[in-house]
DNA sequence: AAATGAGTCAACCGCTCATTA
DNA sequence: ATAATGAGCGGTTGACTCATT
């Protein structure tokens, strides 16, 4: 093999760095249309200056309409765990029992809540089993009692055996209190939400290029800087009861998905405005994406 | 109000594996 | 059998947000 591995890509000559919402419906369009036969060719074909790798990335985790986006619920998180005890680091094989969630997402979810709850745990019950009558201390009060969690530190193959679990608290998800009851209270709100959701209306993206008041050229790639929070296309996963009442036919679905992705894309300012006859778009406020 | 630190997560890097010529 | 290539994976980074001081 010569002097090594090829670069996947000119380096100089490929954009870094976050998407644009540009950017983001360039890649969506032509996958739409064409399919990713092939990573490497694919930006070129598709009019942007990115690395194969990278849209592949932005696709698989973000833009591909069956992703699930929000917080891991309390089921989530258990499989996860009882996942990572069986196959350890192994995201992407974790990630095939958890439909709609990425091994990136889930990699993410393991290291800054996962991993940290696990090793609480076993603090916590070191702490019982060196002392039989010590009482609970207040801050370990969250602790999930799982019984069927049963990793141990070897087991959690990382470097943090000897952090200070005080940085737990309420890391379970980052709008959970440490009050067990309002935990359970936004676990359950999370549920019915879940349980709400539907499907992605089936929708070719190439029409939707004519219709949206932007004009994708390549200076379009220098997109003024995007408020992070709305940086990223967020593919509606809308209440049934939001979605279905104001009928099902397919100009209409259309039509509230492109209002959607327009508002999602920056495309216009109005982030609360009803459309549609009163259809409510889903926003930064939408409990799903907290 | 400003500075600082911790937590989060999108994205990149480099490696391995599978496939093809 | 071997080299070249592309896809996929896991580890890591760095920008950003939020809470605390």
């Amino acid at each position: 093999m010569g002097k090594g591995r090829a670069p996947c890509c000119d380096k100089s000559k490929v954009k870094k760095g976050p998407w644009t919402p540009a950017e983001d419906l360039k890649l969506i369009s032509f996958i739409q249309k064409y399919g990713h036969g092939n990573w490497r060719a694919l930006p070129k074909q598709a009019g942007l200056l990115r690395c194969g790798k990278s849209c592949r990335l932005r696709w698989i985790n973000y833009l591909r309409p069956d992703v699930k986006r929000g917080n891991f619920t309390p089921q989530e998180e258990d499989t996860i765990i009882k996942l990572h005890h069986s196959f350890g680091n192994r995201w992407s094989k974790i990630a095939s029992h958890l439909p709609g969630r990425t091994d990136n997402e889930i990699k993410n979810v393991w290291n800054t809540h996962l991993k940290k709850r696990i090793l609480k745990k076993e603090e916590y019950r070191d702490m019982k089993n060196n002392s039989s009558c010590a009482s609970s201390p207040s801050s370990l009060s969250s602790i999930h009692q799982d019984d069927h969690i049963t990793s141990s530190r070897e087991e959690l193959g990382d470097h943090n055996k000897g952090q200070h679990l005080d940085t737990y608290a309420g890391s379970c998800s980052p709008n959970t209190t440490t009050s067990s009851n309002a935990s359970l209270n936004v676990d359950q709100f999370s549920m019915d939400m879940i349980n709400q959701v539907i499907e992605i209306p089936d929708i070719d993206f190439s029409d939707m290029l004519d219709d949206i008041p932007i004009n994708l050229g390549p200076h379009d790639l220098d997109y003024p800087k995007v408020d992070s929070s709305t940086a990223h296309i967020q593919y509606p996963q809308l209440p049934v009861a939001q979605y279905t009442a104001q009928g099902s036919s397919d100009e209409y679905e259309c039509q509230k998905w492109m209002r959607y992705l327009e508002i999602e894309l920056g495309l216009t300012t109005s982030n609360n405005e009803q459309c549609c006859d009163g259809f409510t778009l889903p926003h930064q406020n939408n409990p799903m994406q907290v």
